[in-house]
DNA sequence: GTATGTGTATTAGTTAGATGGTACACTATG
DNA sequence: CATAGTGTACCATCTAACTAATACACATAC
């Protein structure tokens, strides 16, 4: 892994968003235990204290328990993963479709845009 | 003003791209003047010194003019200003679909997804 | 000239994020 | 019991972002 984390969010919320995202996309399943705190840390580059972070912030969320002595585990309800999967998908369209249109962009245009950029759109593609 | 700043991005960038929105969208005009560092600092209900960062900025991309003892102005270089809109228009959408590619959703529940919440669809809410 | 409003520079201090290191508690295995 | 792999809890330190306060340089108007 070792990725850069560029941005000027903090680590631990990049993990954490990665992590969420793996889980939604089916990467790591329902039930399926996690690296623990220090093999993380090692995979990412990062100090054990900031993955302790994230995980913490996964059981707050529910996304995931820890069992002391054993390891960190994605939940097994399933319903929460929906859910889980539903919010990012609003959160991520509604943030987009905010930030286009306070950039002035009207809303034929933020489609046309998308499509556009969209991998296998029917040949539209301009760039 | 006074806006939230709730994000973990620092507030020098928040208030960078506020202002690119603003001059992207027609709401600052090629060649307008900008508030002062005191009185935007003042607006904002932030140092002055993080308003002078991002003035700083701005002049580094070629958006404002800083002249001595007058105030910064908005480059007159309408070219750099279509540029600066067709930039943020591209980074956004791409960002977008990246992300959302990332959280595992195919191109086509994308396009669903957008047209779905975008103002003016005729008749698709659902939500 | 003076006064005012600009940008600019410097210094010091605070805070959150991240690091580095150590130690402790729990669980499973043998 | 001992051992190894877990999560957990500290503590000291570093850095970037931000704040606070002050001072200086330039441009304009009086």
């Amino acid at each position: 892994m070792s990725q850069a984390f560029n941005n000027t969010q903090p680590i631990y919320l990049q993990i954490l968003q990665r992590l969420c995202r793996q889980v939604v996309r089916g990467e790591i399943k329902a039930g399926e235990k996690l690296l623990s705190v220090r093999e993380m840390a090692l995979q990412c580059g990062v100090n054990p204290n900031t993955v302790q972070r994230v995980y913490v912030e996964l059981e707050r969320l529910e996304i995931a328990e820890t069992r002391r002595g054993l390891g960190s585990f994605i939940t097994e309800d399933e319903a929460r993963l929906k859910r889980l999967r539903k919010q990012l998908k609003n959160e991520q369209i509604e943030n987009f479709i905010a930030d286009m249109a306070e950039t002035g962009f009207s809303p034929e245009e933020i489609l046309a845009g998308v499509r556009e950029k969209l991998p296998d759109n029917k040949g539209r593609r301009r760039d």
